[in-house]
DNA sequence: GGTCGCTCCGCCATG
DNA sequence: CGGAGCGACC
């Protein structure tokens, strides 16, 4: 056989010759891209950032400039480090780099972040005061850890939750802060400066547990580069090459990580789009790709900005919309693709209202011989999907909601694991106290308190101090001898882990510990599937060499598999469409509050609503031929109704690219509210031929819209117009409501109120019934 | 120790 | 409204 990895089929005559510019024909992958693709993939050496706009092939460059390293013989596979955010987008890379070579690729370093740290970490653990076989917690391990510490300080649970806890350290590891270095205004943050020393205690627990939350991976591996040189330079020269994915997300620890393993060769090539930057919760640091060319001194800047996804229609909503944000790099994206149906805005009465034009119009696709996987509801918040899961579900729509609960958080597969991490590392306390009575088997809470005041006072795992009491007189009768014949199962089964494979002691495991009876007897319906489960969770053990493998990947990589392959419609978060695309986009939701996010603007302000609308943007670009937007005049939250007001994204998308539809007396006719109108308009074709035209007309004669949304609100506010800069008018200031602070009024919904306060065209009102609650005037009339 | 039913709280997005 | 968590009761 010849050369593992010959790649000589893929390069013309002087592989080299690419990079000095000579006007030879390049290989055959390199012809297939654009000038400003070309010219990303080519430049090899020294640092570059990729300013990618959506739809613009970034994902191309990225893999064709990996092939292109391979290709032409500048490192072998090992020598490259791609890194991505999530597990879809570095499978993606691989399948897409193994295409382009025509043979699939191994050796490479491609992965998440925490993928790729976590490998770093296992060679070199001990360096950093833990042992290879570390465990790595999930949010819920993580809670319950932190639950037990409060409780341990004494400290109220109810007042100072633990997962508010959790979220300060989670954000104190983005910003890659240790507890020594937490500056004392943000220790103060919980349990008035008790958030410091709980920090502490929270990482040498996680030390004596021999474990890592997800913040640790990266942040242990900056400190191993940092106080380790020799390590580091191992990575150096092991490294010759950096990719970097959506590089617009990367936080404090992701930079600085990447930054030490830069250091030396400086191929680096970030790939990114500050105008997609999503994840500024997170910790994400814009700043990060705005300030490149001075991390990186002669760094090479590529745009690419010719869009090969979206009509022209789409695009310019999308950059009209974006273009309200302030201090972004600036693109401009272009399509020859041609102009398209227009965005299709559309008001319509309530939730249940919106599932259901949605279901029609998919409906009305699928007749149209147009497949679903070829159409996506894209949400703002999760609790979204259950009104379209229940329509589809109504019309027999096939469909997958993506990014729900993982395979992993189901509670089978993390009791399952939990036996798994005993048996590999016995002073995995979490783990043990998760399953020492799962099933039941007689060791309550009064035991297990008994065996934890020990191993707190000796430092030793529970599994050790219950051994120890096992073996002494401190616990009697049943929970003595259950807890006897647990310890001697891990012992049987930790012999057993050296000579079978991990598969069958998984089953060994499931099955000796009662697991699987406990699920075989209980008669509730979810047992079958809970079976399947566990099935599933051995079959998918079975591609892994060993358990200690598959313990890494199921915490860093597992996702829910859909093993059929029929066609669905997809429903998801806009931060899980981010990089998807699809044909036809519905995009619901759109109202103040829902979108932009309430929570998100009383926390962040500005900068929030600037993200948000970012998140409005890649939401629109995700669609090839169609955008369909919606909004409801009347939605229900914890199950309570609210009325809700449109979307103020809404009116900043430039109306030379929009249909707007809407029933009548939804939106746009103040004083229909509550009449016939509503019950007899939902026809969409009907509404769009009488009003959507009109408005259009309207607007092309400088009329601005009457009727629709916030501009058209209330006859008694003034609508007034500045040419000059139609994105920037702010009409809603303008409108002005006719009703008065003290004056009583009453809404079809909540009934009597009394107006409490008035903001334009919004009328606070403490209803009698229903309490207060913020409306627009043109849903409330004079008694 | 397990189960039922009550109360409370959430619904922003993630590896 | 729905799920988690807790106390009362079996």
């Amino acid at each position: 056989m010849s050369d593992p990895f010959d790649l000589s089929n893929l390069v013309d005559a002087s592989p080299h010759d690419a990079s000095q510019g000579a006007p030879v024909a390049g290989p055959p992958y390199l012809t297939a891209l654009n000038e400003a693709q070309q010219e990303a993939v080519e430049a090899v050496d020294g640092p570059v950032l990729v300013l990618a706009g959506a739809g613009t092939g970034k994902t191309r460059v990225l893999t064709t400039r990996l092939a292109h390293i391979l290709a032409t013989g500048r490192a072998r596979p090992g020598q490259v480090l791609a890194v991505t955010f999530t597990n879809k987008a570095a499978r993606e890379m691989k399948d897409r780099v193994a295409a382009l070579l025509e043979r699939p690729v191994e050796g490479m370093w491609i992965g998440t972040f925490h993928a790729m740290a976590a490998r770093i970490l296992r060679r070199h653990a001990e360096l950093v005061g833990l042992s290879p076989t570390f465990t790595i917690l999930d949010t819920d391990d993580q809670l319950r850890l932190l639950k037990q510490l409060i409780a341990a300080e004494n400290i109220d649970e109810k007042r100072w939750p633990a997962r508010v806890l959790g979220g300060l350290i989670d954000r104190w590891k983005n910003r890659a802060i240790a507890p020594d270095q937490l500056p004392e205004t943000e220790a103060h943050a919980f349990a008035d400066g008790l958030g410091g020393r709980l920090y502490r205690d929270y990482q040498a627990r996680l030390k004596t547990l021999n474990a890592c939350d997800f913040g640790d991976l990266l942040l242990h591996c900056i400190r191993l580069f940092q106080t380790e040189p020799d390590v580091l330079a191992d990575y150096h020269r092991r490294f010759q090459y950096l990719l970097v994915d959506e590089y617009q997300d990367t936080n404090v620890a992701q930079y600085l990580w990447l930054r030490l393993l830069a250091q030396a060769g400086h191929n680096i090539c970030c790939v990114g789009d500050d105008d997609q930057s999503i994840y500024g919760w997170r910790g994400a640091e814009v700043g990060n790709i705005l300030r490149f060319e001075e991390d990186f001194p002669g760094a090479k800047i590529v745009r690419l900005e010719r869009n090969y996804r979206s009509t022209q229609n789409i695009l310019t909503a999308a950059s009209g919309l974006i273009a309200a944000n302030k201090g972004r790099l600036g693109k401009t994206l272009w399509t020859d693709i041609g102009e398209g149906d227009p965005v299709k805005v559309q008001g319509v009465w309530d939730g249940p209202e919106e599932a259901r034009v949605v279901g029609d119009e998919v409906e009305a696709l699928q007749s149209k011989k147009i497949s679903l996987a070829d159409m996506a509801v894209l949400v703002r918040a999760g609790f979204q999907t259950r009104e379209f899961e229940e329509r589809f579900i109504t019309l027999g729509v096939p469909y997958r909601v993506i990014g729900g609960p993982r395979f992993y958080e189901r509670a089978e597969i993390r009791d399952a694991m939990a036996y798994l991490r005993v048996v590999a590392q016995p002073a995995d306390d979490l783990a043990f106290e998760r399953i020492v009575n799962v099933p039941a088997r007689g060791i309550g809470n009064v035991t297990l308190q008994k065996v934890h005041q020990l191993a707190r006072a000796e430092h030793i795992p529970m599994t050790a101090a219950a051994q120890a009491m096992v073996e002494s007189d401190e616990i009697r009768g049943k929970a003595r001898s259950s807890l006897k014949q647990l310890l001697d199962d891990f012992d049987r089964w930790r012999e057993q882990a050296a000579v079978s494979s991990h598969t069958a002691l998984a089953e060994a495991v499931l099955e000796e510990s009662g697991y699987v009876a406990k699920w075989q007897n209980a008669r509730t319906p979810d047992a079958p599937g809970r079976l399947e489960n566990l099935a599933e969770l051995i079959r998918a053990m079975a591609g892994f060499e060993n358990l200690a493998g598959f313990l890494e990947h199921i915490a860093l990589v597992m996702e829910n598999e859909e093993n059929d392959s029929e066609e669905k419609l997809s429903i998801m978060t806009l931060h899980a469409a981010k990089g998807l695309e699809f044909d036809h986009v519905f995009l619901p939701g759109w109202e103040d509050g829902i979108f932009p996010n309430q929570r998100s603007l009383d926390e962040g302000g500005q900068a929030s609503l600037e993200e948000e609308r970012r998140l409005a943007y890649v939401g629109l670009t995700r669609a090839k031929l169609r955008a369909h937007i919606l909004f409801a005049s009347n939605r229900q939250m914890f199950g309570q109704w609210q009325s809700a007001i449109p979307s103020r994204f809404l009116d900043e998308l430039p109306e030379g690219a929009l249909e707007r539809v809407s029933a009548q007396g939804v939106y746009g006719s103040g004083s229909a509210y509550g009449s016939s109108a509503q019950y007899d308009s939902w026809d969409n074709e009907k509404i769009s031929q009488r009003h959507g035209p009109g408005w259009r007309r309207a607007r092309q004669r400088g009329m601005g819209q009457p009727g629709f949304g916030r501009k058209g609100f209330g006859e008694a506010g003034q609508t007034k117009f500045i040419d000059a800069e139609p994105s920037k008018v702010v009409i809603r200031a303008h409108a002005v409501s006719d009703f008065a602070v003290g004056e009583r009024v009453f809404h079809d919904k909540f009934g009597y109120g009394q107006v409490e306060d008035v903001d334009g065209n919004k009328l606070q009102v403490n209803f009698e019934k229903a309490g207060t609650k913020k409306v627009l005037d043109s849903f409330v009339k004079r008694p």
